[in-house]
Formats: structure tokens, C-alpha cells, sequence
DNA sequence: CTTGCGGTTGACGTAGCGTCAGCTTCTAGC
DNA sequence: GCTAGAAGCTGACGCTACGTCAACCGCAAG
């Protein structure tokens, strides 16, 4: 029977000796022999074995994935079942990435949504805001009216901040909605305590139930709002005010 | 100014502190200071900086190259521009994937396409194949007496391997498509090289340019020999047939 | 004085090899 | 018989972005 020697074999089968000596060393392929020097030899089997090795490493299954199929500790169909759905999820994350990168480009490049901090100037005193009247209409004008007094009162530094801390929130959020969380899961729900404490210093005073609600919904409902979102990351509008009535109903009801 | 411990920020940002540690040690972002016993205290600008830094990994941006951005060395858009093309390789990638591991399954699970070994042995003596009349067709009855003569000289052994062969080269091929080489780059066609010579010993004649480039042709005609090869990987049979035509353009004409 | 908390610095592990560096073994040529 | 070169070998580090110990240190409470 013939052998042959890893230089062959590498050329035979378009790998690299390295890989070779890889594959010998996590024990998923080792030679038939060794001899002199320790040089290794390959027989026919070991030629089959490294050609299945290839065949399901092509398709994207880790080494020691295929280790186990070879040995029998494992079913191929279902092995690739398996490896077919983490694909599906990975090619899902990867669109959902390339929306979001596409958005902050057009977003760098020009035409950029309504800014967090542009919110909040609703309630500042002083500016007149289109939100304003949206505002007054939605939740009343005790609520604007404190919301402007509650601005006031803060130190421009604070008041400096306040984009950044919306900021870091929605970043927050968007990295838990890509991680595949729940809008009601705990990691999020903690975010959304977060959200309304924030949201009670900005109003000054702390929202009903309702009124928070709605503001969640105003997220998806009003386009400028979603733009802004959405440009965080994809879907993210909806994300939050689910989250938002999920954690109301916890703690406001 | 206040300044923030790793704890404090870690729970801010939805970080761990090893990861504030790393950044630091890989000056991404470092401390405003550092105190007794080497405590690392942040101010508004780490945090402002810390949260550039998870925006721009949330695009799945390596942090070297968000480091780049940051220190001014390199443009967001650009950078986002770059990213955003490599990301969509990545997705058509796995597209490809997930389509090969699919027809895998199927493959495995029943009605599988014919394989490869059963080409060859439309030349061989004895068996009366629905392709050897389509092979006499195409090529005349010179190459199939020729062929049939071939592989019963063959040792049996010899003969055993030619699946192994055919897997072997279909494998090369298919990775090479799936790294992105054309059919007419060297590597690939060094590998069709192989399979002309192997053809050469199975046909016990060589193959006129005409008749290699008509073989070629084949795998894309007859639906069975485009699944074989599809079955491969997708695409497979277009790309070992422009393969083949240019090989043969090249060495044969 | 001990315990505990909150911080610190190494150092290893992850997947799949690429890439030296340094040693041995065999063959060809002088 | 000696040597240069080719081809094999065995470590060991590097890459990405941290997670996960292990071991140690300073400070406050009991």
C-alpha cells in the first residue's frame, strides 16, 4: 500500500503542510505512521477521512463539528440542521448590521434626523418647538409647563449632558436588541427604569402610566421620532415602546 | 469635575470592566487618571469618548479602526463606506453557504443527484448506462471504446480511488470559487490542469479541445450532471465549465 | 484582627491556522 | 567522506476582543 508524505498530500488536496500537521496535532487526522524524524504518512483511509474533512469544513462547520461526525458521535443531517440555522441567524444579524451601517452613513453624509437633543428643546423655555404644541396636546400643559421649569432649574452642565445621556440609552438598547433580548427581558427592562428616571428629571415631575406610554408610542407614530431611532438601529422605534409599556405595566400599574 | 471609577462606568455604559481594562491597555481609551494602587478614574471626556467607541462598535467596526477614527487618522465615512462593502461580501458569503449546506442536507436526507462514480462507469464494460450512448453521441464511438478499454486496464484498486478523485478536485474547485477566484486565475486553473490529465486516463486518450471543451459544455446542459456539481456547491457547474473552455484555449488549440 | 468589598495586575483560553526559528535527516555533488 | 540543500520536524508567537480565574492590595465595618 502506498503512503504518502505531507508535502503530497498538501498539494494533492490544495491545503497547506501546517494544516496538516494542525489537524494531526488536534488528533482529527493523524497519520497511518510515523517514521524517521518523526515524518508522517498517510495511507488511503487517511486520504478519505482528510477528503470528508474538507468537504464539511466547506461548509462552515467547526473542526472539532467534524471530528465528532467522523467518529460517529454525531449525525450529519442533524449537525447541519443545526449549522443551518446559525447561519440563517448570523445572515439575519449581518442585514440587520448593514442597514444600520447604510443609515449612519446617509446620516453622516447629510440629511440627519431630528436629534435627541432637539426633544427636549420642546420643553425648553424660550424656543418655540413644533414639538410643543404635539407636547401640550399629549399630555397636557402641567406637564410641558413643568418639564420647562425642571429644564430651567438645571445647571448648564447638566443640561449639556443630556443629549449624551439619550446617547448612551439608546446605544444601550440597541446592542441588547441585537443580542436577540426581549423588549421585556430583564437586561432591558433595566435600561427602561433608566429611561424613566431620566425622562421624570427632564418633565420634572414623574409620568403617569399613561403618559409614559404614550410617549413610547408617539416613537413609532410620529415618523421624525421613528427616523431618529430607527437611525440608532433598525427597528429600534418599536423595540423601545414595547419596552416602554411592558415596564408601565409593571411598575405604573 | 467628577470622575467615575471602571465599576461606575462599566454599569453606565452596559460594559464589563475587563473591557474598560483592555481598552486601556490597548489605548483605545485611557483613564483621566490614575490613583492609589493604580484605580482608573474617568472624566466627561473618557465617557464621551467611551460612547463614540460603542457606537461604532455596534457597526462591527474593529476597535483598531475605531481607534483610527477617533485620533482623527481616519474618516467616518470613508471607514463606514469600507466596512459597509466588506459586509456585504460577507452576507453574499454566507448566502452561498447556507444554499450549499441546504442542498447538502437534501442530499444526504434522500433523493440524492448522481454521483460522480457513476459517470465513469458509463465507459465501463458490462454495464449499460443511459450516458454511454449519450457519450457516443457526443464523442464518438473511437473515444468511448477507447475509454472502456482504459478502465478495465485499470487495477481495481485504481479504479476504487476515481471517486475519491473526482471529490477530490471538485472540492478544490468549489473552494476556490467560494474565495472569490475567477474561473481563468491560475490557481484555478492548475486545478483543472488535474482534471484534464485524470480525464486523459479515463478516456485511455487525450482529449481534443473540441471534445474537452463540449465536456464542459455538458455539465451546464444535462440537468443531472449540473445538480452533481450544484449539489457541490452552487454554481459549481458554470464555473469548472468557463474553467475548462479557457483551459482549453489556452493549451489545447 | 478578621472579613469583605472593590479595585489591581498578570496569564491562559478561544479558532484555525500563518509564520518564523532552530534542529534533524536524507540525498546529490565534489 | 564531506558538505550544501531540500524537506521534514517541533516549539512558540500572533491574530480578535475580551471572559475567566488567580493572587494580591487598600480601606472600612464588625
Amino acid at each position: 500500500m502506498r503512503t504518502w508524505t505531507t508535502a503530497e498530500v498538501s498539494k494533492m488536496a490544495g491545503i497547506s503542510p501546517r494544516t496538516l500537521r494542525h489537524y494531526d496535532a488536534i488528533g482529527l487526522l493523524e497519520p497511518a505512521a510515523t517514521g524517521h524524524g518523526g515524518m508522517r504518512h498517510y495511507g488511503h483511509r487517511e486520504l478519505l477521512r482528510l477528503q470528508q474533512i474538507l468537504l464539511l469544513r466547506r461548509l462552515g462547520l467547526a473542526l472539532e463539528t467534524i471530528g465528532d461526525i467522523l467518529d460517529g458521535g454525531l449525525d450529519t443531517v442533524a449537525a447541519l440542521r443545526r449549522h443551518a440555522e446559525q447561519l440563517e441567524g448570523e445572515r439575519e444579524r449581518l442585514d440587520r448590521l448593514a442597514a444600520t451601517v447604510d443609515d449612519t452613513i446617509r446620516q453622516l453624509e447629510g440629511g440627519q434626523p431630528m436629534a435627541p437633543e432637539t426633544w427636549f428643546e420642546g420643553l425648553d423655555a424660550g424656543r418655540q418647538s413644533e414639538y410643543e404644541a404635539e407636547a401640550r396636546r399629549r399630555w397636557g400643559d402641567a406637564v410641558v409647563d413643568a418639564g420647562e421649569r425642571a429644564v430651567k432649574q438645571m445647571s448648564p452642565a447638566e443640561r449639556a449632558r443630556i443629549p449624551a445621556r439619550f446617547e448612551e440609552i439608546h446605544q444601550r438598547l440597541a446592542a441588547r436588541m441585537e443580542a436577540g433580548d426581549g423588549s421585556g427581558d430583564d437586561a432591558v427592562q433595566a435600561i427602561v427604569a433608566d429611561h424613566y428616571r431620566f425622562m421624570e428629571r427632564l418633565w420634572g415631575t414623574a409620568p403617569t402610566a399613561e403618559a409614559y406610554k404614550g410617549l413610547g408610542s408617539l416613537y413609532t407614530d410620529d415618523p421624525a421620532f421613528t427616523a431618529t431611532y430607527d437611525a440608532v438601529a433598525h427597528g429600534l422605534a418599536a423595540y423601545l415602546r414595547d419596552a416602554m409599556h411592558a415596564w408601565a405595566d409593571r411598575h405604573l400599574a
